[in-house]
Formats: C-alpha cells, structure tokens, sequence
DNA sequence: CTGTTAGCGCTTTCAT
DNA sequence: ATGAAAGCGCTAACAG
C-alpha cells in the first residue's frame, strides 16, 4: 500500500524550481505576487515531483484548518442524515470538511466530542440536538471558535446562534388541523417530555392548541414514545384500542406517525376515515407510505444548510445580521387527514 | 463568542509546573514514565490553566493525526446512512474521528475529495460506492496511507482490501425466490447498468437465476429505475400495467421496491397474492410498509464496522487474515411474497 | 524519571 | 516579485 516512500516537501520543490519556500507557498496559495513565469515554473515542477501540501502543518502555520466539527445525534436518523447533507453541501461549496460525530444525545459523549473536536482545532463547530447544559456552555464560552446551532436552541444563553424551527407553535398548529376537523378526542403521541428539542416542545403545542380550542386536556388520550417506528405502532395500538378511543391524532414525527398508520389499519381501521393522523418531519417516509402521510414539513436540508451558512459567516468575520433564525415550516396536508385546505390561526 | 483569548500551549503548563515540556508531554500522553506526584502536579496546572492540547500540532510532529477520511455517495440515502453509522461507531472506538464527505457518485469529486483528505492526513481512507477507475487506483497507488473499499470492490485491482457483500450471487437467490413459487414472468426493477456496484451485478444476478432455471430471459420484463422511491413506482406501474405484466418482481434495491408495492396496490392488485415482490438491502422502510417487504438483507452497519476495523487494522500495522471480506446476507421472507421457507440452492 | 534539543512542513512578516 | 528567517505547538530521540 505505498507506505515508506518519503514524502516531498515543499522545500523539495523551492529547490528542484530554484525558487524559495515562499515562492512555492505563495504559488500553492494562489497569492498573486508571483511572475506568471515564476508561477509556470513551480507549478510544473510541483507536477512532475507529484506535491501534496500538508495541510496540517498549513493549519499549524496559519491556525486555520478549513475543518468544522459537526455534533449530532444519529447519522441514521433519516431526519439529520437529511440535515448533515445540508450542512455538508455548504461547507464543500465553501472549502470546507466536516468532521461528523453520533453523540446519541448522550450528555458526557457530547461534551467530550465536543472537546475532541476543539482539540482538532476546527475552525468552527455545528451543534445539533441534544439539551444544551451548563456545561456546554462552560466549554462553548471558553472555545476560541464560533459555535452556531442548529435544530435546537437555546433558551438560556439568550446570545448562543441557533437555526431552527418554531417548535411550539408548528405542533400547536398540527394540532389545529385536527381540531379543525371536528374530533371530540385528539390523541396525542409524543416523545420523552425531558427531551427539550421535539419532546416537551410539541407536547405543549398540542396542549395550548387544545386550550385555545376550548378542549379539555385528556391524560387517557395521551401516549409517549421513542420516536421511533416500532413505539409509533405500539402506543398508537394501545391508544386505538383503548376505550376512549380517539379519532385523531398527532404524532410528534413522521416515523411513529407511519407507525400509527399502520397500527390503524392492523386494527381494521381506515385512514383518515376512522381516524386522521398528522405527523411532523416530513422525512422521505412521509410520502412512502399509503395513505400518503399529512406532517408539518420541516426544511431540514436548510436548517442544515443556513446553520452552516451562518457559521462560515463568522468563521470569515463577515457582517451578520441575524444571529438566531426560525426558519419556515409548511403544512403538508396529504391523505392521512380529511380536510384539503390549509387553515390558518 | 470568546475570540481573541491567548492561546495557552503546553510551554506555558511546563513553566508553570516547573517542569519541561517533555514531561507535560507525557502526562497528557498517559506515558507512565512519570512520578506520580509530578503527574499529579502537571494535572493540576493543567486543569487550572484549562490547558487544551493542540492536535493540529501533535499531528505535524508525530505524522498522526486519529483521523480518518470517508468518501461516500450520499449520506442522506438511507443504506449509506447505516453504513456511515457503522464506521463512525468503530472509528469512535478506536479513537479516531471522520471526515465525512458525499460524492454523489460522481468521478471528479470524488478524486477531488480524496486528494482534500490526503493532504488532511487522514491516518486512513474508507471509499464507499462508486466505481473505481484508474485514476482512483493512480492516486491509491501514489498515497501512503492504507485505503480500503467498503460496499463495493475493485475487480482490476486484485489486491485493494474491500468489505462487501456477494451482489451477484445475492440477486441470484432473491430472483430464486420468486422462481420457486413457480411464476411464468419474474419481472426485474433494476438500476442503471454502468453501476457496477448495485445495477449490473445485481441485474446478473437476475439473468444467471434464469438461466438456472430454464427461463427465458424476456427484455419486456425489464425496467430500470434510479434506485428512488419515485422511481420505483413509476416503473412498476408501467411493467404491471402491461399486457405481460409480471406476477412477480425482483427489485434491486428497497426504495424502489416498496415504491412497486404501492404501484401494485395502486393498480388494485394484492400483494403477494397477484404480484409477489422482493427487495433487497433491508433498509428500516422494508418493515415499514404494508405488507412488510421480503427482501435480501444486507448487514449495512457490519460492512462499515467491519471495513472501519480493517482499516484501523492497517492503521496500527496489525496482523491482518483477510483482506477482502465477503460478509453474509440474509433471505429476509416477510409479507411480499408467498414461500415463507429459505430455498437453497 | 526528567530535561534538552531538534525538527515536523508550512505561513508570514520583514527585507530587498 | 522574491527570499530569509522566525515561529506555529508538539513529539521524539537522546542524554543524564
């Protein structure tokens, strides 16, 4: 495999051009100090000795290392593996690489990933997911590099960027679409209420939209899972099977909501004739499923992409306007929910 | 955002400590050649000082940097994503970390992806996908580190380390099983057919099935798709709604398989009852789908760990039995299709 | 067990 | 337009 042949430096080359170092790093960076013939000359003596800049020294010498460190919580996640493709594209296309780990929500690895990454001497980091603890912020305030996050905020450190989405009131309004139908029983199937990023955030949308429609909240009507397919299709047959059976339902996000689907219809039941079913995500699943999945279409290929955007603005110390930014949901209707148009509040 | 603080390096922790550099060396290198009290002493100053080791710099002088180089097609496709998963897991374990980087496949990024990662000096390289050409095999040939193939192989390299899994002999047993519930016309969704990962060999596979079985190969019964959802949905509608329409369906990859049992029950047919279906790569969407999908199983995470550790095995010049490694698939008989026992051949 | 001393390969003033 | 030289922060012999 190659090993041991030794490496050419870009002394190497200023000797075989009869040129200095500087010459050659000027010539390798494109500094335009540099009499085309002079340039010719190196570049084609960097040719023929097949050079290849080492970008580590380069980052040692510069302090630069065109690398960003990208925390998030699982790759195989179809929701951030749709996201990390958004955050790729814009770092490629502005000559950066991404340095990508799987915390799994887990505090002590983030942390710990997170300082990994600081030690690689990223030029910036993305965080993603994940509650955003004292601790992070010990380590984030002591970091020499911008840290912007991405599809989670945070709502103590009021300065910290983020780029996200409303939380609260797109589940509020997916609730909405239900209500509207005029359901006496909209379920709800959530996530971990500690979970401060999809759990507790769109559990109390679903509760504020119900108060505002004057609907009393209903513990029975209530189901909290993973959110993971397998517990969609679990607590959604629990739920459908219960007495109180409800004839609606928000599930907090595409994966359980397929789940739901089919719980339903294991049960004998159409969607969305016996019961509607709203999700949220609008990963690929949404529309793979029959009948096609209503969601809250969440842009996570731009929350990627602006998140990262943003964090090459402060890498170049280019002018920022906004720091923190929400970015715009949708509501996907399909064929899981019975009413067609988009109500608005 | 914390700019501007001056950088504490391992100098000044020595002074501090009233030690050499040398020494604060190998306390942070867990070297044991230290007094337990000067360690203790170094510690100390190093947590006092919030003394954060530079990589970047230990990279330079030791010519290591823990981390590896990742090329792969798309990590916003599910198979990829597993995949990804699986390396990340096991380079975590070894303490490395990945430079992640999608190369849609497409030859010039990717050879421009794999110089960026070289003159990184990434201690490794995992290319995913993708067919691999001379020039992928010139700058193989020309880098020092240890590269190896993960779900695909180099067929004109003898020698490149590969983990995959047997694509033909896979697509063979799958189309079998549709043979065996005794169909006139097996249909085939394949890819396109300068893959030479997923498209051909599992389009060979299909054929030799045939021939195996006295069948005649029919082009009327061939539709080839980009591996999509959509894809698969539209192609299976055409082939089914033709006036030799299949009654059963070898679909090469999952994506387009459950996209053709939606065409099916779209067209009003039951599945498996007029159309038998299998897919193939076991993506979380074949149990995610009514009627769960039968389809060949392959072990995406196992391919990355198992190409991630060989790689690590290179890495650290560990005694190495294969270097090319065929992993096992799986008949995975769900709802698709009638025979619910495992044919061999 | 600990210190000294060279670099690692490149960028970056500062001269010229 | 080009060169000389001083680091960047750390590891790795080599002494002692």
């Amino acid at each position: 495999m190659g090993k041991k042949k030794e490496t050419i430096t870009i002394y190497d080359v200023a000797r075989e051009a009869g040129v200095s170092m500087a010459t050659v790093s000027r010539v390798v960076n494109g500094n335009p100090n540099v009499k085309p013939i002079t340039r010719k000359k190196v570049l084609n003596i960097i040719q023929e000795m097949g050079y290849r800049p080492n970008a580590v020294a380069r980052g040692l010498a510069s302090k630069k290392t065109t690398t960003v460190g990208v925390v998030i919580p699982d790759i195989s996640y179809a929701f951030f593996a749709e996201l990390a493709r958004g955050i790729e594209d814009i770092a490629n296309m502005y000559h950066y690489n991404i340095i990508l780990c799987n915390s799994d929500l887990k505090k002590e690895k983030e942390l710990q990933l997170i300082n990994a990454l600081l030690e690689k001497q990223v030029d910036g980091l993305l965080f993603l997911g994940g509650e955003v603890t004292e601790e992070h912020r010990e380590i984030f305030a002591g970091s020499q590099v911008p840290i912007v996050l991405a599809a989670t905020r945070d709502d103590v450190d009021a300065k910290r960027p983020f780029v996200t989405i409303d939380q609260v009131q797109a589940a509020k309004e997916a609730t909405h679409v239900l209500l509207n139908e005029g359901h006496e029983r909209v379920g709800l199937i959530g996530g971990p209420l500690k979970d401060p990023i999809i759990g507790y955030p769109r559990f109390l949308g679903y509760k504020e939209a119900l108060a505002e429609a004057g609907v009393e909240f209903d513990e029975d009507l209530v189901r909290l899972g993973n959110l993971r397919y397998d517990s969609g299709l679990q607590t959604a047959k629990e739920l459908l099977s219960s007495e109180k059976s409800p004839t609606a339902l928000f599930v907090v996000n595409d994966e359980m909501a397929v789940g739901a689907i089919h719980a339903a219809q294991d049960l004998g039941k159409k969607v969305p004739d016996d019961v509607s079913i709203i999700g949220f995500d609008n990963i690929s699943l949404a529309s793979q499923v029959r009948p096609l999945l209503s969601t809250i279409a969440v842009p996570m290929y731009d929350i990627g992409a602006v998140a990262m955007r943003l964090l090459t603005k402060y890498m170049n110390d280019e002018p920022i306007e906004n720091h923190q930014v929400l970015l715009q949901y949708r509501i996907d209707l399909a064929n899981s929910t019975k009413l067609k148009e988009i109500e608005s509040e």
